[in-house]
DNA sequence: CTCCTGTCCTGCCGGC
DNA sequence: TGCCGGCAGGACAGGA
């Protein structure tokens, strides 16, 4: 489910829940998300307070007292619901994982399909863990502009739609945005990442941090399950360009002279997953 | 190395 | 109405 966006969102959602307080409570509902708890996994939240929060990439990091930290990933379909003090918490299906913290606030995880998952690691070296070696420059961040995306793709033919879903080249783009990204930036999801020319290049990652930015100021997309923590709803959805729009017309060239005939936004199938894009508008 | 496919899991939707 | 296939926002392993 969520990309970058609706991770930031997700942690800006839990921070006022979570930072300097001290962790309760940790009940599990289940014996395993991806990866089993292990023994000590409450144990290793219990008792402890939590100094800070970070993102990276389509990750949530909670850092703790206890030189531990709390790597946590939400997978495809993972929610965070949170709970004040003194509301009623109402248990729904895939409930598995609800912390109380501090004065009895609640967060809750939920995850359908369980392609989530929470992990302890010394707070030290959690750049070091698997997830994050090799991890790409944060799009929203200075490390990222159109010579260094270059660099990264210079020597890749694979398709520049399947290019920009590993991590490695930039952290948290995913399927939606991928595809919102190369349709602000004209270029073709077929196109070899190496083919890109400089010009393409800064316009592409100027796309991807400008489409993210604003899937954030919008709240994130809700697509099936996704809302906010405190259960209200994004509304960046509304703005797709031509994510889950196949058959509509282009929003660009369906209002240009001469250019009525294309065929709108169309859905092809690249390594698995579902890209669209104006084939008119995009070379 | 890169690339491509399959897999984990549940829910939902459309077609018959 | 029920059943079945296909698809869903991600990441990783393993084989070519």
């Amino acid at each position: 489910m969520p990309e970058l966006p609706e991770v930031e969102i997700a942690m800006r959602g839990i921070t006022p829940f979570l930072e300097g307080q001290l962790i309760r409570t940790c009940r599990l509902n289940a014996p395993a998300l991806r990866y089993p708890f292990g023994a000590d996994f409450q144990n290793g939240l219990e008792g402890k307070t939590v100094l800070a929060l970070e993102r990276r990439g389509k990750f949530i990091l909670i850092h703790l007292d206890s030189k531990q930290s709390l790597i946590w990933h939400l997978g495809m379909s993972g929610r965070i619901r949170t709970f004040a003090p003194e509301s009623d918490y109402a248990p729904v299906k895939h409930d598995h994982v609800l912390i109380t913290a501090g004065d009895g606030q609640r967060i809750v995880y939920n995850d359908a399909r369980r392609f989530g998952f929470m992990r302890l690691v010394p707070s030290q070296n959690w750049h070091k863990e698997t997830h994050f070696i090799g991890m790409g420059p944060e799009p929203l961040g200075n490390g990222f502009n159109g010579p260094a995306l270059l660099e990264a793709l210079y020597s890749k033919t694979a398709p520049i739609k399947i290019t920009l879903l590993d991590q490695r080249i930039v952290a948290g783009v995913g399927n939606i945005y991928a595809s919102e990204a190369l349709f602000e930036s004209g270029i073709s999801p077929l196109r070899p990442a190496g083919s890109l020319n400089e010009d393409e290049g800064a316009k592409l990652a100027g796309a991807i941090r400008h489409v993210l930015e604003r899937a954030i100021a919008s709240g994130g997309s809700s697509l099936r399950d996704y809302q906010h923590t405190d259960g209200s709803l994004g509304y960046f959805q509304h703005m797709f360009s031509v994510y889950d729009r196949a058959g509509t017309p282009c929003p660009v060239c369906s209002t240009q002279k001469g250019r009525q005939d294309g065929q709108g936004i169309i859905r092809i199938t690249q390594g698995g997953r579902s890209t669209f894009y104006c084939p008119q508008c995009q070379k």
